[in-house]
DNA sequence: AAGGATACTTACTTAGTAGTAAGTAAGCAA
DNA sequence: TTGCTTACTTACTACTAAGTAAGTATCCTT
């Protein structure tokens, strides 16, 4: 908390931080330790415990960026300036890109499976995390139906839900299957949600 | 392989492999221990590497299991005889079941977190179960665009992958948000799927 | 030049993991 | 009753996990 942090530590930290958040999303909560950050980086396990002291403290440090990088995105004049469908396509980048980087799930996929066996502090996160998202994707979807350029049955709410839900899980189905079958959800909900001209 | 295995040995057998599903389904594959079946069976853990000596054979048998169960029910006649309408609300049945009885997921959403973790053997396994229900899925939607009892747009094979996408994630969603998120989501699923008369 | 903070390493503890080897009690079959 | 099988327990190995305490080299400040 010092003023001006050396430039070392900061490196090393968000190195740990980049790390950890790859393998998170690559082998889930319960399957990476310290070692692997340690081992990717050319540190030792200990030198990891000196920027993030607990593993809890570390996953919760990942939450807490991602968060605060989605209302930064959120925010950004570039992403509020676009027309809904423009700023479903952007979220849509988003799955695309992890789908195509490697077999990364989304934060949400990750964290879900192991939901039960996280700390209480990054369970909480996790709903924040995701209960902004999905009052985001609602704005978007009610603006989107309001003036023709979205279709859909139901309340943009629960829309928003579904659609982040089959999002976050066509990231699994693409781990498991493979990025053809990815593809093919996301299709179908472009094909569903863009009203038959634009689609 | 013995003509008729002493009652114990099955009734242990069984046990374990009940439990060890019940805590994969709770907290995935790389969460879940010898020594917790043990404890809750009141045996030691030596006892469960007698009946299956490694996790990865334990976890072989509980897909292979949830395979012929799946199969067994689909070629039900108590299920074959439905209406393709019917046959969707008893898939449905099944997450429903799950996302009541305690914070369980379906065995994707269980294993496609840690699918990068799992042995060869269960991820070969884990593709054909999810291979197989979409198969049934998209026969069942096909049939009921053909007859006019289920509406949805694309091809029946990408329809039915995006359903079990979405179902998959709901469970994730009942265990992070609570149950009621869940059946937002089951309902705007029903909505769209059934024509505007039956919904 | 001295002191202190930073960013580590070395060496350790504690606890949990899968898995194994040897022993044993109970039942059954010849 | 002898001997084999089943279904375990006890006691262990080998390894990995998170976390800690103490020591150290480097840099910055005064």
């Amino acid at each position: 908390m010092s003023p001006a942090a050396p430039a070392t530590a900061f490196d090393t930290r968000t190195r740990i931080l980049n790390l950890a958040e790859e393998l998170l999303l690559a082998r889930g909560f319960n399957a990476f330790s310290y070692q692997h950050i340690a081992k990717d980086l050319g540190v030792k396990p200990a030198a990891i415990h000196y920027h993030y002291p607990s593993k809890e403290e570390l996953g919760a440090a990942i939450v807490q960026r991602q968060l605060r990088r989605l209302r930064k995105w959120r925010d950004l004049p570039r992403v509020t300036e676009l027309t809904p469908p423009q700023q479903l396509e952007a979220l849509l980048d988003v799955y695309r890109h992890r789908a195509a980087h490697g077999p990364q799930v989304c934060l949400f996929g990750a964290l879900a499976a192991d939901f039960l066996t996280l700390p209480a502090v990054m369970q909480q996160e996790l709903r924040t995390f995701s209960g902004e998202l999905t009052h985001w994707l609602a704005g978007v979807l009610a603006a989107g139906r309001t003036d023709g350029s979205l279709q859909f049955a139901g309340h943009p709410f629960s829309k928003a839900a579904q659609v982040l839900t089959t999002l976050a899980g066509s990231l699994q189905v693409a781990r498991v299957h493979g990025e053809e079958q990815f593809h093919y959800i996301l299709r179908q909900l472009r094909t569903e949600l863009l009203p038959p001209a634009q689609a």
